[in-house]
DNA sequence: TATTACAGTGAACGTATGTTCACCCACTAC
DNA sequence: GTAGTGGGTGAACATACGTTCACTGTAATA
């Protein structure tokens, strides 16, 4: 199918050496064709799949490229995965700094958070689809990397939470430990979110309620939480 | 590999026909055979790989049959999944019912209780290597599946620490909201258990010891939860 | 005792897979 | 300008896959 989108590498080339319009060096072309392979993996698992269950010539196919190619740029799927971990990581980050950025709404803040969060995972759904799926199964050198990347944002988090002054005399090691329990329920919702059929705002609100009410005892409890 | 291991359906069945020795009838036969196909799944997964990667010809050749003879147990992978989830939802009630039965060790209770999960999950890790694994990727209709699961073993999980009489004035659906949070933090738990580096005390402690904070965290959460 | 039902067989099918290899040719570095 | 690097090609490979089909032997039924 689709024969003849055939990608022709780089004859569009202008020929113009002015450097202004396209200044597509080498490594930035391989750089480009790189994205495009975990792009395309991404594709597939918009479309329903599990990334552990891809093919290697099912994503050079959507890529664009022929199989051999692939080698190019990764050795195996498992290096692919691990690029998109990298980017899931990244989108966790830019989670973090958002909120930073525009300060938690000052009533109602964990229902304000949940909301902006739910927003964040459906906007981005491909990134957290992947999350979501290879976290328990899959691979065991992604599944590692994930939780790696989990803790790094449970850590970030942590110091966002101390920052904010909400929740004083909570050791740093206890502050983490509370984090991590927010991560993995916000993981676990995210799960969740991202199989809502569509068009059910009754199940979308239960959903939501329910995330809320458990970010809540999470946090009555840390508030409770006595150092021994 | 082991060419020699065919399997002969019925042939040693005793002669006697005395009904006391062996008395496999022909639908006894089938549902073994069926038993054996979802226990060379389960054989499969122990091997490190996920229930999602694996193909029909691999388990009927760990199971010692023709792939065609797959057809008369089992429509699909699919459905194969769906046996493996009901033996997960069997799992976990069980667990409930031995906690209901031995009762929870009355000092350090949540350690106790986890040590006690913990060495449960160990001892199951299969089947909880499929949970964990599918619970997030893999085909749909068996994540959902799970998730069903999940909620009836958190309903049961309601109605007993209800009938413990710690934590009253919680509603129901409170506490249907808070046996989820403690559910999904209990199969995290367990990816994280099976995940464990063998011969590693230490990181098995700080594994440990980070559960039974967490379950502190919610249970504190619990106790000072009002209804609004 | 004769008949039927059916779990398991073995072969065949078309298709998909991962990996290799020699090759091409546009860009880079000299 | 020339030599060389390296991203992408296309063909070939052995292997694996899911599914189908007519079949066989035996337990169950009549």
């Amino acid at each position: 199918m689709r024969p003849l989108e055939r990608h022709l590498p780089s004859t569009k080339r202008a020929s113009a050496r002015t450097e202004v319009e396209a200044p597509t060096t080498r490594a930035e072309q391989k750089e480009r064709t790189r994205l495009r392979l975990v792009e395309a993996a991404l594709a597939l698992i918009g479309q329903g799949r599990s990334f552990s269950s891809l093919s290697l010539r099912e994503i050079t196919r959507e890529t664009g490229i022929v199989p051999a190619a692939f080698y190019r740029h990764f050795r195996d799927l498992d290096e692919l995965g691990l690029a998109l971990v990298e980017m899931g990581g990244v989108t966790l980050r830019r989670l973090l700094r958002e909120a930073r950025r525009d300060g938690i709404p000052p009533t109602h803040m964990l229902r304000g958070s949940v909301l902006i969060y739910k927003r964040f995972v459906e906007e981005r759904s491909l990134v957290f689809r992947f999350i979501a799926g290879e976290r328990g199964g899959g691979s065991r050198v992604i599944r590692e990397a994930i939780r790696t990347e989990e803790s790094h944002f449970a850590a970030e988090m942590a110091q966002d939470v101390r920052a904010l002054g909400t929740l004083p005399d909570l050791s740093s090691a206890t502050m983490q430990m509370i984090c991590g329990l927010v991560v993995t329920t916000m993981l676990n919702a995210a799960s969740d979110i991202l199989d809502l059929p569509a068009r059910q705002p009754k199940r979308e609100k239960e959903l939501v309620d329910n995330f809320v009410r458990q970010l809540r005892v999470v946090f009555l409890g840390a508030a409770r939480w006595r150092e021994l």
